[in-house]
DNA sequence: GGATCCGTTGTAGCT
DNA sequence: AAGCTACAACGGATC
């Protein structure tokens, strides 16, 4: 009996997953054995490793996929916590029959490519076949793109459309023709030998049963509140939420731009974002982006839709020259010796400041709202992230945008490395693709809440921000400039019940940009 | 090779 | 009160 072990890294899913369907059309396999291994510092115990809700939504994605391996092919998920080379000798060491094939998912980020690397690398005497399955978690083949001759690192619309013409096959309605493959029929695995796996004295030091991982998701969702993880992890959530987002959304598609839909969540519903919602499906892999892309043309209307950059398929596109450029600047992640980084000098650490706006409470409600949100919920809005990493770094606070990447890092449950230090270094000015480091996001952005009307943005800050839910809209944005009068209507005295600014913003956004400009002087 | 244009999404102040 | 304008002014691509 010829067996692979299916290593499923950033496709936690059954569609459009490569590995599943070489697997099924090899004349090489007979059975599977389907593996996930869990990052061995993602533990709650270690010092900023990740986020509840992080850890979270991966567990569910990991029963998700458990569940969908059994309703379909009778199989189960495999998971362990460990160095991946050694959960993956223990498997090998502990089953009778050959193993003759190890499926890997490519990923590019730094820590996954050394993981694959080592893997191969104590593989190399063995006669297992080690076979890695490119563009699973992007749309491009981001390894065989940067390694081809003369490229250059994309940093416009224009030269991601080239890569887009010159890489992939779009039919002329639109459509990714090679991607996007179906849930396969036939794949086979063997009980007896998961079994012998999992009663190995070796392999259960890192093996995690499904109970213990359903314990776990149920014990921490006790710790944050359960209406508060309010995206449900896994392949299932995600295929229902394309649906109700994309599929039978075809306005929503059609007229999608990013300033248009900048005000966070619905009023009806402060948990529903206003945007698709998806990113966390796609950075964990639970949902194939392909799909996502190919569902956005089915649905589109030629003649009025919105086009790239504005365009979902423009926002995809974003994502993809982010994942190309990660893997191609040398220290993609770090401030120094990194090509797309300025080296900009950044005030000392202050523990106070960081701590302000970590937690949500820098005076400013707008930015408050929305770190608590991410807080509380591991998520926030596209737009509310240019606000607030603009209000840490160049805009008011600044301190390095690394501290607010750290933090965005581990709390939100769509990490995902290129872009998120992709949009750090936008948003701090620092990049050569960035926006000009003269344009400061105003933390106060309040042209609706003079007229001291109701708007989305007043709804959200006093759901995110109770202290102030009596404050009227004209001074939500800005409440320590209300009189005492309407602070004790309001039932919140500024600078008792809920902070004063922790800066005062026009002063600091003229300095930082002034220091800013002296900072490229240097260069 | 110098001028000009453009870049996914700006702000403040005046009328 | 919405809309215009001044501000501030990088750096790469293009002509």
């Amino acid at each position: 009996m010829n067996t692979a072990i299916v290593w499923f890294r950033k496709t936690i899913r059954i569609h459009d997953n490569p590995m599943l369907t070489w697997a099924e059309s090899s004349q090489q396999i007979d059975s599977i054995i389907p593996i996930y291994i869990i990052d061995e510092n993602w533990s709650l115990d270690v010092e900023n490793s990740v986020g509840v809700n992080r850890l979270n939504f991966l567990y569910e994605s990991l029963l998700d996929l458990n569940k969908n391996l059994k309703d379909n092919f009778g199989s189960k998920l495999l998971v362990y916590t460990g160095d991946s080379s050694e959960v993956i000798k223990s498997i090998i060491g502990s089953i009778d029959e050959n193993v003759n094939s190890l499926l890997i998912d490519y990923c590019s980020e730094p820590k996954n490519r050394k993981d694959a690397e080592d893997v191969t690398e104590n593989l190399k005497n063995t006669d297992i076949n080690i076979k890695v399955f490119p563009a699973v978690n992007t749309i491009l083949d981001i390894e065989k793109i940067i390694q081809t001759k003369n490229f250059k690192a994309p940093k416009s619309t224009k030269e991601m459309n080239k890569i887009f013409e010159e890489n992939l096959v779009i039919s002329p309605n639109g459509y990714l023709l090679d991607g996007d493959l179906p849930v396969p029929k036939n794949i086979y695995f063997e009980p007896l030998i998961l079994e012998s796996i999992i009663q190995n004295e070796e392999n259960s030091k890192f093996y995690i049963s499904t109970e213990e991982i359903k314990e776990k998701n149920y014990q921490l969702k006790l710790e944050t509140g359960f209406e508060k993880s309010y995206f449900l992890g896994g392949e299932n959530e995600a295929l229902k939420r394309l649906k109700m987002k994309i599929s039978e959304r075809a306005d929503f598609v059609n007229n999608f731009r990013k300033p248009l839909t900048c005000s966070t969540n619905s009023i009806e519903n402060p948990m529903e974002p206003t945007t698709t919602g998806l990113s966390p499906y796609i950075s964990n892999g639970c949902l194939s982006v392909r799909l996502v892309w190919n569902e956005c043309t089915k649905v589109r209307n030629e003649d009025q839709h919105t086009k790239p950059p504005e365009s979902l398929h423009g926002q995809l596109m974003f994502r993809e020259m982010f994942y190309l450029l990660s893997r191609f600047v040398e220290n993609w992640e770090n401030d120094v010796d990194n090509s797309n980084c300025k080296p900009v000098r950044w005030g000392d650490y202050d523990e106070e400041r960081i701590r302000a706006w970590e937690l949500g409470f820098t005076g400013f409600p707008y930015i408050d709202a929305m770190m608590r949100q991410l807080d509380a919920t591991g998520w926030m809005h596209h737009l509310g992230r240019h606000a607030v990493s603009c209000f840490l770094t160049r805009g008011q606070l600044w301190q390095n945008w690394k501290h607010g990447r750290d933090i965005f890092e581990r709390k939100l449950i769509d990490s995902d490395w290129a872009v998120n230090n992709g949009n750090w270094l936008w948003l701090a000015g620092v990049a050569p693709f960035s926006m000009p480091y003269y344009r400061v996001y105003n933390p106060c952005p309040d042209s609706k809440s003079s007229l001291n009307v109701e708007t989305k943005e007043a709804s959200f800050i006093r759901y995110w921000v109770p202290e102030l839910s009596l404050f009227p809209s004209k001074y939500i944005f800005e409440p320590h400039l209300a009189p005492l009068e309407i602070q004790k209507l309001s039932n919140c005295i500024i600078g008792e019940d809920y902070p004063s600014p922790i800066i005062d913003r026009k002063k600091s956004r003229k300095e930082n940009i002034a220091k800013f400009k002296e900072n490229l002087g240097r260069l």
